[in-house]
DNA sequence: GGAGGACGATAACAATTGTTAATTAATCTA
DNA sequence: TAGATTAATTAACAATTGTTATCGTCCTCC
């Protein structure tokens, strides 16, 4: 949206290479992240397992909503797959946004509304698809992911082992 | 909230008895409720097999809130468990609520955004824990629901058949 | 009260995935 | 580029769940 140029100052252009976390799972999350250009993952440890549940490419904003929004220890973390360059923004500053513009408060609101619309469909997703199914919405949706993003990440943002997706990938 | 209160003469009550349709799949959702007494599912159609995914309960609101707010057919139905007393709200009437109110339209706002932490967290919930942790999560921190709710329900909810949560009580 | 349907338990078998481990392929990185 | 690390494939076996079917019980509704 056009409103937001007007604060193009307030954001902090940083690069980060490959594999880096931007937020640790329990940290507070102090500021949200605008991608140019790479991509993330948002993941967390379940007892040693690492796994990954969403991920994040160019043009997208990402952080841990809950922990930014309410100061509590971030569920997940956020990493970069790829070498990558983002835009943050603190909260301090965020808070500054939306006070000082009705219009991207408007805005704000919007996104929240369609994230939770998205987070209702992936969970809908899961429950009503098995993993070979979900990896066939995958490839025809998003092939993009796909490319781009190692396997035993997809795998495990599919819900299975690496082991099992190579299956998948080579039944037939 | 109290704000609410100013408002009650838009609600209209409603005697819903069980297994009844507040929502059907496909319909475009024109209300909203709040439940007095009683309880809901909400549940989809995959071929053939109704599957559920969440329960709401007394003082608790209920719509499918993406088919509400952009008038899209609703990815599920919303049904009665039990017999209910529900307050429905139109979505005109919402509207005017909100635009009269700041109050009321931050605290819509607000709730929004603790549905999305919530959605987040079942989503979660799903990813980390088999179909036996799930159950004994539920057991632990919602045992109303298995009080109240038939254990095929409850099954659906878990992402198993009924057969396989039967086999899982009676382990051990 | 009786008939029909819904609900839950159980059994047998099939299908899928997880686990572990060994091998090959790909990719850092010094 | 060579060596080392990480990633992907494959195989064998175990564990879990799904599917189908049967049975008994309870509830609901004429």
């Amino acid at each position: 949206m056009a409103e937001w140029q007007k604060f193009s100052h307030l954001f902090k252009r940083e690069e980060i290479p490959a594999k880096t976390r931007l937020l640790h799972e329990g940290e507070i999350a102090r500021k949200v992240y605008f991608i140019e250009k790479g991509c993330c993952r948002l993941s967390f440890n379940n007892d040693g397992k690492d796994i990954t549940f969403q991920f994040f490419f160019e043009g997208e904003g990402v952080s841990s909503a809950e922990s930014f929004r309410y100061d509590k220890p971030s569920l997940y973390s956020i990493e970069s797959l790829e070498a990558s360059v983002v835009h943050s923004l603190t909260k301090a500053d965020y808070l500054t946004i939306v006070e000082s513009s009705p219009l991207i408060k408007q805005d704000i609101e919007e996104q929240t509304f369609r994230r939770l619309a998205y987070v209702e469909k992936l969970f809908l997703s899961r429950i009503k698809n098995s993993p070979e199914e979900r990896y066939k919405e995958l490839l025809q949706q998003y092939p993009r992911i796909l490319q781009r993003v190692p396997q035993h990440y997809i795998a495990s943002f599919l819900g299975i082992t690496s082991v099992s997706l190579s299956r998948i990938r080579n039944r037939r």
